[in-house]
DNA sequence: CATGAATGAGGATTCATTCAT
DNA sequence: AATGAATGAATCCTCATTCAT
């Protein structure tokens, strides 16, 4: 029976799909940048619901409430870091080429998603538990330290890269400093009366820290331009 | 101290006013748990008053309210790191001595006040906006670059440090680095199925951000031990 | 059974009538036990959808909504009982031995049919409010009261049951007990400590109401067994 | 210091306690009405709070929320109960007369007290999850059937009370029948098209289930009157 | 006959803060 | 210096029901 509905009713379901799928996206939208002002917490679902084409009921149908919500918005946001980092083609290029590739990418992308950063703050306030429910949350980040320990082990192949220093370990540094600026800007310029943000600051910290991961990388760092 | 207060109605108010003293510690203790464990928004005036020896009352009497309570942690919180770092003597060392001193320093320290971290970490949410209002804290805190920048200074004069590193960026290097490893520790451990608080990685890394100093810092790196 | 259902558009909507016979007992099974766990406004129409092999809006093209619903639930209920009721004979028995038939149909049928004494209980929390809209129900629970009354006529046109028993009362008297085991089971095993459910008790239970009626409406009581 | 101002304080608490218990008693008669009109999930605090004379606010600080509350109400009721039960002074008089006493006293109770009754069906619905957690209730209750023995061991040794007859299942067959008239009312006068409220038909049943228990337990059930 | 998407209205609960003494 | 009682204003969440296809 009805046969030749089945096109029909399969674009249909497609165009209700999309609908949905728009829905959740929006949704999805101004939800990072709420939890990313505020804080889990200091978030409001009305204030997410007011800012979106639909209404608050749709946030607990698709995402079944505020921590569903969240949850939603941090594998979001990491899916997209790992999906821009894995486009660098970091993998095809010469070891140090790469390696500074990766360090401009960190501290670009970081400079460029503030709401990203402070995602991450917020969940760390939370102990990580919502991230720690997300199963798929190793597997989204594996890359991240795979692609750097490739670069490494090309390196010190080729014998331009010292021993001794692990992925994981550089990973931590290269981010830590390229977080730091972002996370903590707001009160590193308040209590030494700098600011950060500047565009003159920014591209000396981003030549610090490509310096500093030189230095400590490279047989010999004098060789390498920064 | 109150030493020899004359008449009664003196002495009276002098043992109030310690009995006030103490009242303030006690809530100004619990409020910082508090506050680092859930942020701003999280924490509950109600909690801090339930495990405090007074009543909720109190801290209205006190401290105004919630945000005026939040205030007084971030000011002690702030003035305790600050009076610790003054303690380190690093200004009587020789210049590499004391960089490494300095570096030491906030690595343990940020390693060991982990609500400190927190803190700051929860007010940078907040875009700082109660650190602005704390008249004292630019005051408070400019001991900190201050003092890295005459160990450099010296090291510079002394023929062994390398010209035009700043004091303030190096500083951010050195402190991004040891906060976020505390910060972030819990998404850390979560995403990449690490433990960064256990006793070997904590000494590994601790090499590591002195290693990273020297080998920026220093003219000649392969001198320096780690 | 739909044989030989001759065109073909019949035949499809005989199969669908069936599909359909078919759906609505599916629903209304799940309904009776949703109804009879939670009562009307705590069960879920959500819950009785996902439960069941349809969607939930099936439950409002079939029986209008959630009263509807729960409404077709009630009457099945009783429909159900007396069907039951009506194969026991009683009818064809001798008087005291349709008696205690009566008798031991309503304690094991109240005891093997949880869920009609849960709704009941829950219609009556709702003042029998939608039992009153049922036009059928009291035809349907006529017999009830017919059959006890023709066993009871019996008895005393044969000299053995006293006179001055109503049959009302007399159904009043056997049910209640039989009902109140099982509605108030919770209530009394909370409050006593004991467990009416337990197999002894249950059998206890049975003989003592067999013995009470006996007692009761018997002209020469010692010469019941029981 | 302010010894004087003991008395004061301790006048004024006790105004306020006063107060307090007004409060709380108030909100716990309004409450019993809407849990026994429309049971634990019909029920609304916004329609209890509008009734008294506080605020919503205060149900939740005197009873923690809508739980609370109504575990608050069962409690009382039950108390309530016990305590007039404990003022019929049948332990007094002689056995018949004292169980006569009882069987009136469980079905006046029970026809004055619909609440008390509604209350206990809504519990059974709820599986008497929330009697369960009320770890007085065991205690509260004890009475009940302790005094129901008392009568019946007396009554055997005066001979003229048959032995084999257990307190607790007589306490069954008696509050069974005064229970379910006054539960059960809606559906039975719906079904049946009868009227169980009726003052006639009340004192019918009156009799009834003391002409029952008496033929049930005497030893010479012909000298009784009822 | 069937269904996924959508929703307005309501419902329970929480919070920082103030009042009366 | 101290406090138990009280509260208005949010805030999160749920429910039965309908729409569009």
């Amino acid at each position: 029976m009805a046969k030749k509905a089945a096109p029909t009713d399969t674009a249909v379901s497609a165009v209700k799909q999309r609908g949905a799928e728009r829905t959740m996206l929006d949704i999805l939208t101004v939800a990072t940048e709420e939890f990313a002002n505020y804080g889990l917490s200091g978030a409001r679902v009305d204030a997410i619901a007011e800012r979106t084409r639909t209404s608050k009921r749709m946030i607990y149908y698709y995402f079944g409430g505020k921590d569903g919500l969240y949850r939603a918005v941090l594998e979001h946001a990491f899916r997209s870091i790992r999906s821009h980092e894995a486009q660098t083609g970091v993998a095809e290029l010469p070891p140090l080429e790469g390696l500074r590739k990766l360090v401009e990418f960190t501290f670009d992308y970081e400079e460029t998603h503030p709401y990203f950063i402070r995602l991450v703050a917020v969940e760390n306030i939370n102990y990580a538990e919502h991230l720690a429910k997300l199963p798929s949350i190793r597997e989204i980040n594996a890359s991240a330290i795979e692609t750097l320990d490739g670069v490494l082990q090309r390196g010190r192949a080729a014998g331009i890269f010292r021993p001794g220093i692990a992925a994981f370990d550089l990973h931590l540094l290269i981010t830590s400093f390229c977080f730091f600026r972002i996370s903590n800007k707001y009160s590193v310029n308040t209590i030494f009366g700098r600011d950060i943000a500047e565009a003159k600051v920014r591209n000396k910290h981003k030549r610090l820290i490509l310096e500093t991961v030189e230095r400590l990388v490279l047989v010999r760092p004098e060789t390498a331009g920064s």
